[in-house]
DNA sequence: GAACGACCTTGAAACGTTTCATCGTTCGTT
DNA sequence: AACGAACGATGAAACGTTTCAAGGTCGTTC
């Protein structure tokens, strides 16, 4: 296979490698005939860089890894398709992982992006990481971290504002004159669903209301742990059922719309109103659209490689905390009339 | 910032570099003594292997590049996955990049991926590569086909015996008594719908049954595409309805199960059976659990990686089509008692 | 007409690996 | 005791690029 390089280019064109290399980097430094000539050449001969050397020369990388926790949650894969996008506008490559929630995984991707020399980190981790990120940082990789609040930690990242959004989505039941409100998620171990549930408390309390909040934990935050939480509620007495649910995502939502409309006993939202968080694109599809909390997840994606490309060009930036606020979507899962 | 090269550990460890580079990669051909004091002195330096460096000394590169059409389509996102996770375990990266139906797009990731000189690609194409593909291939980079089959071209492919899957979700449909069905799908221009679509009329015409199939044409394989067929359908008068709808895949069935669960006036599967193809997650999340034809999803992109591996290794392989059967999943959308 | 800048070009060094021909030891055989 | 195979270790060359000090060629200025 005869991979062409510079050194060909350059003797193809009649200039040396230096005036190749200076007319692929630094276009304007060198003489318009030349220039010309050696694009000429590269188109002649198929000239396609080799982007290992020039890494390896430079100390430059022109990609950057991505890891995240599991590949199969929609908010995930619109976050990295924000950041892709974004990559890809720049010409950087990006280098995918899927932890899916498994620590071990998460370390195995963290010593292969390293051994590529990649520019940066998007991680949303699984595991403790803060050591081995901050061993990376010394080693000249930095990292942001996604959808989850670096607080402490002297790495910047990206997030959503959990507790605002927990607040405005009970908010919203209460304006449209629920009571009872059930919060279905879990595990409550996980900072996502207790920063929305204490969002929840919040709104409850600052409401003046007579309003509970009452709490159905699940083990994940899955279908199949909504539909088994909706089954409960659905055996429950009458007068015991909530008659809103909060869940602490879609999937959950849309497993609690699967067992309570399947039923058919309550109808939705007039005996129940459902409302979930992350606004997925499934949840616009429901049998009954799914009212929701708006992540802006391709953007959370876009953020976090733009800070990334910021701190990497320059080591001295200092780590900062980018949080987003939800956004209200009203469907008719919660008011009839949407 | 201190790079730890091989040079560093050699010294530490008291043996020359090409026996460091020895215990790395050929661990048997180095005294136990010797690897011992290599491997003490790895961990103390805190080395790590650079593998631009690696990659421009041996021309062996540890990553692949993955150009899916949408990443925003289940299908693509589990085949992504099931590619990334086949290919962790061997330690090779993986480039992700979306084409998002857009060939200048897809065009730019077939140049970066080459500049990086991939070990070779997984793509399902959007516009016309097969000459690009050549090209890339007498370069070196070898290329699998993913969810399309490559017939004429000189390139593998892993794909899905869609005419099958058709015929099979009709003889279902058929099985259970519907006798009038419409196709609903497209574009017609899209080679899977046009198999599928195939299929249903092969299923129709070899029952021997007095059936009737109708194609509802839509722009995109969409839930939007699906809700608005499923109106059109509504609209109708009830003599005039299908008494069975195979969609040209979840998202358009989605769709319809949305329009017309949502409308009240016809219920799923008693009036009318819904049947779908892809079988994507949510499809047993809707609020009718959908029937479906599931496609290997993650096998398909473990089986592309594999496959692009051993012809990557052994350049002399020719090309081969590697077809898979859909497999019928039947639930309530179809029958009722399922 | 000499001195000076401005502007391009040059060519060798360097990046961190792997490879491979060569060299030293050791040990079993004759 | 001599030989040779087997085994390990060595170190310089090479991969394709970028970088950079140095050199070359003009035109301008005094």
């Amino acid at each position: 296979m005869g991979q062409v390089s510079v050194r060909d280019v350059a003797r193809h064109a009649g200039v040396s490698v230096g005036t190749v290399s200076n007319a692929l980097n630094r276009p304007d430094s060198v003489s318009p005939d030349a220039l010309a000539r050696v694009r000429a050449s590269i188109g002649e001969l198929g000239y396609v860089r080799n982007e290992a050397a020039r890494n390896l020369r430079s100390g430059v990388t022109a990609s950057i890894g991505l890891i995240v926790v599991d590949s199969q949650v929609p908010f995930f894969q619109d976050v990295g398709r924000g950041a892709a996008d974004e990559a890809a506008d720049r010409g950087i490559a990006l280098l995918y992982g899927s932890s899916a929630e498994d620590p071990a995984r998460e370390r195995m991707y963290l010593d292969l992006f390293e051994e590529h020399r990649v520019r940066g980190l998007l991680i949303a981790p699984v595991g403790d990481v803060s050591r081995r990120l901050h061993q990376l940082r010394e080693r000249g990789i930095r990292s942001v971290l996604v959808d989850r609040f670096s607080g402490e930690e002297p790495v910047s990242s990206v997030s959503v504002d959990n507790v605002a959004g927990g607040r405005m989505a009970v908010e919203h039941l209460l304006a449209t004159g629920r009571r009872r409100i059930a919060f279905v998620g879990g595990p409550l171990t996980l900072r996502q669903v207790t920063d929305r549930l204490a969002g929840a408390r919040v709104a409850a309390d600052e409401s003046g209301l007579p309003v509970s909040v009452e709490v159905v934990a699940t083990e994940t935050t899955s279908v199949a742990a909504g539909v088994a939480a909706g089954e409960r509620l659905l055996a429950r007495e009458p007068a015991d059922r909530p008659d809103a649910v909060f869940a602490a995502n879609d999937l959950v939502a849309l497993g609690l719309l699967q067992a309570i409309v399947g039923d058919g006993r309550l109808r939705v939202p007039e005996d129940v109103a459902i409302m979930g968080f992350d606004d997925i694109s499934f949840a616009a599809a429901a049998a009954v659209p799914l009212s929701s909390m708006r992540q802006p997840s391709t953007t959370i994606g876009a953020t976090a490689l733009r800070i990334l490309l910021e701190e990497s060009e320059d080591p001295d930036t200092i780590p900062r905390q980018t949080v987003y606020q939800p956004e209200l979507v009203v469907r008719r899962s919660t008011v009839a009339s949407a």
